[in-house]
DNA sequence: ATTATCTATAGATCTATAGATAATGC
DNA sequence: ATTATCTATAGATCTATAGATAATGC
């Protein structure tokens, strides 16, 4: 009675009934839940408390698993840097490029990006405050994923003036006219829940990629020709 | 002897021999550096200590003029929300649309845009602080200034739609078009640092306004008509 | 036997306050 | 006389560690 430090059970959690997880598997638990905290209040914002316990566990089995905090933002940056498998992008991109199918190029361009912030608004979040915040990461993404695809695209656009199908411009110009759009629309609805259209992404993306074309095209772009299958001489 | 608290003069730094502020000057010193460190590090990032040791006075003064950490961040907010002068702005923009004026109207938008983001980096990174942790400074700018202009522009479009000058489209992803690029250029610029064209921002921006014009045109756009008095048929 | 886990706590840091002191304005 | 300022410190919080304990795999 006089001993309170006596209760050799610390009444264990009855309802959940937390079991030991191996070693492997609470890491990445932590990793992932970190990601999700970095991401919604930023490396400063975050304390290792509120991670352990959204875990389940107490901060020692944190500081088991990572030494200090900067480690589990460093093992974050770790996971997501070996996933960009551009490689394979940029073959795909190749493809559509080589049929000088330009909408097919840019809608996939853009796509592609929008889906991104769409799959994983936790990592684009990761991104933005890393950029603020003047982690490396926001520099390693965009050398790794971003300058790759814009050089292709300035490229390609370079192409496609010498050919005549594009109105003279500087290429890079018209990279950030087209891209710039794109990300500026996935950031505002997939990071700020922002919904000025109230129409499907699809749509929207569809008829972005549209305007960019005719922006930079010389002859008139087809007014409508969404979903493929439909089209008018189909 | 025994008493190490009998030091009268604390050294009191010499060289910049520092001197009393008036209430007022102190407090809108504290706001300006609190301003610019919530800019940098954001709100958690940011401490007391080193406002204080910025400003050259000890914590207690920061704690007199303002309450609490979170009351600095609202008195900032209160500034800059009573800054924002939209109605004389939206009137600039009335006489330019009177004028059927669109590549003046476009720019006139673009550029106080982007200058607002040059000459203000700080207060456009604490707006995106406060995107991303939730504070209520960014919905507020928007709705202040974003939203009108934004409606502005949609109407502006709607009407040279009807007029026939402009391609249909929904005239609110025509706004997206054009401020998503302009926007994200102005960011990638001023608060991430990135060159990507080398070139002077005015001349990046009227590229883009042309470019964006050329997608909502239904007439071409003179592919160049830079610095007014060079024109090529002048 | 191995190892995932806990409790308890150190030590640093951070926000905030109390009470004393000295510079300024009148 | 007024008030801007300081020192000193409380109390909370935060990162990190030491050492003990109990669940698992063999």
């Amino acid at each position: 009675m006089s001993s309170p430090s006596v209760q050799p059970r610390p009444a264990v959690d009855p309802v959940v009934l937390r079991r030991r997880m191996h070693g492997e598997d609470r890491r990445r638990q932590l990793l992932q839940i970190a990601l999700e905290s970095f991401a919604r209040k930023g490396f400063s914002g975050t304390k290792t408390k509120d991670i352990a316990a959204a875990a389940g566990v107490s901060e020692a089995i944190l500081f088991r698993h990572f030494a200090t905090k900067e480690d589990l933002y460093h093992a974050i940056l770790d996971i997501k840097e070996t996933r960009a498998g551009t490689r394979q992008r940029l073959e795909e991109l190749e493809a559509l490029a080589a049929r000088r199918d330009d909408a097919a190029l840019f809608r996939h361009v853009a796509l592609t990006a929008v889906h991104s912030f769409r799959d994983d608004p936790a990592f684009h979040r990761l991104l933005l405050y890393a950029g603020l915040e003047g982690h490396l990461l926001a520099s390693l993404f965009r050398q790794r994923f971003g300058l790759p695809t814009g050089d292709f695209l300035a490229r390609y656009v370079a192409r496609r003036q010498k050919e005549g199908a594009f109105h003279k411009c500087n290429p890079r110009i018209a990279v950030t006219f087209f891209f710039g759009t794109i990300v500026q629309y996935a950031m505002s609805r997939h990071l700020f829940g922002i919904e000025d259209h109230g129409l499907p992404e699809e749509q929207v993306v569809e008829e972005l990629v549209r305007l960019v074309l005719r922006g930079l095209s010389k002859r008139d772009v087809p007014a409508n020709r969404r979903k493929g299958s439909h089209d008018k001489k189909a």
